[in-house]
DNA sequence: TTCCTGTTATATGGAAAGTGTAACAGTGCA
DNA sequence: TGCACTGTTACACTTTCCATATAACAGGAA
């Protein structure tokens, strides 16, 4: 799987790195049980430090999302709590869905575009 | 329209209040055409400094939500780009969806979870 | 043993967040 | 003409976060 890092972009470093591998999970480019690289060299692969990528593992694992292992480095392990995982995402609909409403965008619109972006998963 | 900030959060105070202004929005809490309290009154009643709060009316207003005017405030001016507010709102979408789709949500529950937040507006 | 894991500790530079005080320039009102 | 109220700007200051750097430790594998 291709990561790669915007330098310009005023998200974080370990924000961009978490965000990217959990969009590889939800694509299946990344599957339960396989092993991303070590972060000594997913670091130098992308051109930033070791504790950032480290930082962004150790997120990974305490949202569920990969367990982390000495020997084999960080695992995909999803982690799979559905109630939680739907207050949050409720929670971050309601954010994103009330600046649509307030850019005119009506309901109907709202459900296509979000119909749109389940059709490029998978 | 009441205000409230969470000091124990993690989002940024101006953050916080420029969510809930576009949340008042949304609900038509506040209209088109109607001021905010000023910087120093509102400061002064949600207990943050004023600057803080002119950075999220300042931000408001590039967002194109309020227009500020020297006399009368910050006013409710909807500046709505429906081509830009979409592929804002499918850019956000997409790493929610990631999120939801890895914790196993299926479609239709998102689908779900979106109209029951979509019902919550009005 | 040697090498590769993640993990931890400590230090540093830089940026952002938040506060504080102060002043300035318009506008409306008495 | 003053006064009070807007947003706006300019500094200074503290605290926190981001990212880097160097170093060391513990556990598993070859």
């Amino acid at each position: 799987m291709l990561v790669r890092i915007d330098f310009e972009s005023d998200e974080a470093f370990y924000i961009q790195l978490r965000n990217q591998i959990i969009m590889g999970i939800a694509m299946s480019e990344l599957r339960e049980g396989e092993s991303l690289p070590s972060v000594r060299d997913l670091a130098e692969d992308i051109g930033i430090n070791m504790h950032t990528v480290n930082k962004a593992y150790s997120i990974l694992k305490q949202e569920g999302y990969v367990r982390l292992d000495r020997r084999r480095g960080a695992v995909i392990a999803v982690d799979a709590n559905k109630l939680l995982a739907e207050e949050e995402l409720r929670m971050q609909l309601k954010t994103i869905v009330a600046r649509a409403l307030c850019k005119e965008l009506s309901p109907e619109e709202i459900r296509l575009t979000l119909d749109s972006v389940l059709s490029d998963f998978r």
